[in-house]
DNA sequence: TATTTTTGAGAAACCCTTTTCTCAACGTCG
DNA sequence: CGACGTTGAGAAAAGGGTTTCTCAAAAATA
């Protein structure tokens, strides 16, 4: 019936007693269920925040079978990616009084699966995947969990939720920005055909140049390396035969950049003789090149927040629609 | 006594009933406490082991008092800095069984109270504050929570244990190879004076030069911004006076890419005329100078894993001595 | 053989909160 | 004035473990 409280951490019964009131009453008063008169409940909110009591959400989730806590897997340790859309991911969830583990797995499977048996132990309430590229998965199976997973900027089992952005849509987006500034022999120079957005954005690429009834031939598409190497590179090719382009769309902004400098180092004017515009907005590199680079935001941070958002609903027994949500991607204009 | 379990989850009331137990026997042999036959003993574990039975940490942590959960503050979402110090965290506590409670909080004290009252109410044992510089501190004050708190990365109260890298032994190694390679006019570029650990690279530069019986005037530190550009500008200045360097200590790997290119550009050899050495390790930049770029790596992630073990010995109850730990960086020798 | 000690195991309390059920008091209605 | 619906609040169980205490049986000692 009455306790003595030895610890410094208030209690439901501290508030009850102070109250004068049970701890059912208490737990009904600040939780706004239950019935009882307006004063007991003002009274025992009162005597709540006087006191600074803040429930045990350990207890709490052990009756109420929510933890209102996710694990958050990735692989990822030293990409520039993946933060973004943690924070994205953390920032969403708060709001919803969720909390989020963080689980970095390499890719180490034994390492994954001590990660994923402990978010379970613990009574996540759902697991959301993550990671570096969206051509790769993680090192572990999570399609036959107890509880719900999304996926994010990671590959995921085709019946998965799964949010990624849209290359496809942001390649359409750089290319005719290119083509409204009045460019009409484009190329694009990109990273390594084994990665799966090399082949969107370039299949992107020659459609949207298609649709606008520009030519576009095999040679219009180079793939190299993620390196401003090969953005210098893939210049001294071009300019080494006739028929220089006027317009260049970069498979990520480190090309651009290696772009930019070789063509400056040609003496050829960006953007008066050709526009070049690059993918990622990594802003570290985009605000430096001279002129500032011209590319595509993927919008990881908002996608972040979208995966959060859907793993609660799916916690909360609402339906996601299962297959992959291609987020927009946004063009930032700057100076090239 | 005994309990029918409708949900699929398997509890020690389970297990049990299954070896003909009580749970206060169950639970002493699954935690190797208490008094019992060998047998019995070995018995719950078998059925235990067959069952999958996995101990709710919720119910466990409510009575021991101990969560094996701790909580990660940080204020950075896109640096490159954060990531490897949480990943080591994240490493170095899953080994002890501790999960980490990500929080992301921007520059945003509302946010950042949100979550440190939301880990407090999880019952974290502790917390671990990291950030993206030094010299600035997270927006919450930590100093007077009632879990021990340790720093990585970020300013700290002084009588706190922090972790940071050592920068002036990482300094004093990147002078020192320069020095051993045969250098003796090194000029040191770095970034903006407003970050202490350009004051720290600066001074330690100084006194290496000074104990090497080598001259070091105020005009051999050039402070600009973290940036190629700031690489390039400084080469041109220096090489539009007389007297040029044989030797480049920079402040970090972006400056050190824009002095590679600069000297490039003016057909001087490195490493043959000027050797030339970073700091930070970012390999997508220290890789692709040409040629590749000797630089300081600050073990990130091994700093993490440190402050991780920290924070678990303090919540072990033992002491850990306060003030700076600093962690000695690595030269990584590569061809520049 | 009688007494003490050791051993093995279970009953019950506890951790903190939520939730269901019960119940007295009160007001309303016929 | 008796039957009945409301209202306000508490008792108790539940959630899944751990831990302290108790106690009978077995073993050791006298």
């Amino acid at each position: 019936m009455s306790r003595i409280n030895l610890s410094e951490r208030v209690t439901i019964y501290d508030v009850a007693a102070a109250a004068g009131v049970s701890t059912a009453t208490a737990s009904k008063a600040l939780n706004d269920t239950g019935r009882m008169s307006a004063e007991t409940r003002d009274r025992i909110r009162r005597v709540a925040r006087e006191l600074g009591f803040r429930p045990n959400a350990l207890a709490r989730s052990l009756t109420r079978k929510r933890s209102f806590t996710v694990g958050l897997l990735t692989d990822d340790t030293y990409g520039r990616f993946t933060l973004p859309v943690m924070a994205g991911i953390s920032e969403g969830l708060i709001d919803h009084g969720v909390s989020v583990f963080l689980c970095a797995v390499e890719d180490n499977p034994a390492l994954a699966k001590v990660h994923v048996d402990a978010m379970l132990d613990k009574q996540v309430d759902g697991i959301i995947a993550t990671g570096k590229r969206i051509d790769k998965p993680l090192p572990v199976d999570l399609s036959h969990l107890s509880v719900p997973v999304v996926y994010a900027l990671t590959a995921a089992p085709l019946e998965a939720v799964t949010f990624v952005p849209d290359d496809r849509q942001g390649a359409q987006e750089a290319v005719d920005h290119l083509i409204a500034a009045g460019r009409t022999k484009i190329v694009h120079i990109t990273g390594p055909g084994s990665f799966r957005v090399v082949q969107e954005r370039a299949s992107a690429f020659a459609e949207t140049m298609q649709s606008a009834g520009l030519p576009v031939s095999q040679a219009a598409i180079l793939q190299g390396t993620w390196s401003e190497r090969w953005g210098h590179e893939a210049v001294e090719a071009l300019w080494s035969g006739e028929n220089h382009p006027d317009g260049i769309f970069c498979g990520n902004d480190q090309i651009a950049r290696g772009v930019i400098d070789a063509l400056r180092e040609r003496t050829i004017e960006v953007p008066t003789d050709v526009s070049v515009v690059g993918f990622d907005n990594w802003e570290i590199v985009a605000e430096q090149t001279r002129p500032p680079l011209t590319t595509v935001d993927m919008n990881l941070k908002e996608l972040g927040r979208q995966a959060g958002q859907a793993l609660v609903r799916l916690v909360n027994g609402e339906t996601v629609e299962q297959g992959l949500w291609k987020l927009p991607c946004m063009l930032v204009v700057r100076g090239s």
